[in-house]
Formats: structure tokens, sequence, C-alpha cells
DNA sequence: CGTCTTTGACCAGCGC
DNA sequence: GCGCTGGTCAAAGACG
């Protein structure tokens, strides 16, 4: 799974829901007040490298096989870059990437304890396209009151292939 | 006054 | 080793 996804939220994705809905669905295009047109696309990048694994490199693994972790990438096609799903985010850094015109922002989850991590960035191919990435998953429950965030959670994952 | 953004510096990995 | 690139830190400031 991507997100925690509280008990409502999995019960309900668990239903078989509507499969007629539009990408453009109401739903969408009141993702807290952010005017999305739908999600096109979603894919895992199984593993990123992390600093801390260093330490299990060097203790048997072979120079090269590093340990990663797993992350999580959406695309969706959006106005705005900040796309709220009811987490609280802290904003720790932006950068400007190579072959991009839009900076990419990276956003740490608020929660204490909780290391959960997301990129934003803007594909300079079509400014009108959002990417963003998560990283690790949330273990406590969202924070921040959004009107229906766990149905708009139920709906997205009709739109990606899990 | 607490919380979150901004922004340059810093650092690590990689290719040459 | 050096420079480029991407990811993070942290001080200062904005903003409610």
């Amino acid at each position: 799974m991507f997100f925690p996804l509280s008990a409502p939220a999995a019960a309900a994705a668990d239903q078989s829901l509507p499969l007629n809905m539009a990408p453009n669905s109401q739903v969408f295009n009141n993702f807290h007040g952010n005017s999305v047109d739908g999600v096109l696309s979603f894919k895992t990048e199984d593993f990123i490298k992390k600093p801390e694994d260093k330490e299990f490199v060097k203790s048997g693994q072979k120079l090269g096989k590093k340990i990663k972790k797993p992350r999580y990438a959406f695309q969706t096609r959006s106005q705005v870059d900040i796309l709220d799903d009811g987490y609280r985010w802290r904003k720790y850094g932006q950068k400007a990437i190579k072959n991009n015109k839009f900076p990419r922002s990276y956003y740490r989850c608020t929660h204490e304890g909780c290391n959960v991590k997301k990129q934003v960035q803007r594909l300079s191919k079509d400014e009108s396209v959002v990417v963003t990435t998560y990283e690790g998953m949330h273990a406590h429950p969202i924070q921040k009151p959004t009107d229906n965030f766990e149905h708009i959670l139920s709906q997205m994952q009709i739109y990606t292939p899990f």
C-alpha cells in the first residue's frame, strides 16, 4: 500500500467501487480546493539509496549492492503543485533539477517520529503535470481535518494498477 | 509567539 | 581528485 489507509478508507477500497468514474470526476476536481484533472500514471521505483545503508553494505555486502527504500510516485495533472493529502508537511528543501525548468520541492511529514518524505516536481515537458513521490509510509493517523480525504483516497486506488 | 518557508551552504555519490 | 548533481541542514525571516 502506498498510504497508511485508516480503517474506513481501507474498507472502502476493498469494496467494489464503481469503476465507471471518469478521470475528471468531481472528486478530483475538488481535491482540497485544488484543481486536479486526474491521476495520469503511477509507478513504484522499487528502491532508492539511503546513506544509512552504508553500514549494511560494509557489513557483508559487495560494493555496488546497496540497500534501497521503496518509493511511490504519482503523476497528476494539476494547476498547483501542492496536493494536500491531509498530512502536515514541512518543506525542507528545494532544488533546481537539470533538464527541468521547474524546481523540485522536498517535504517531510511533521508528525513526530514519522519519517515519511515526499518530493514534488513539475515536468518542464508538460507544465500541467505534477509528479509527487512518496518515500516511506505513515504509521499514524492524519493530523489535519480534511473534508473527505478518505473518500478521495479510495477513489484514487481505481486509477492505480494495484 | 509558534509554526512553516526560504535559501545558501554543505555533503555524498558518480563519472570523467 | 575534481566538478557536477541531487538531497539535506539550519539560520533567518514570513506569516498567522
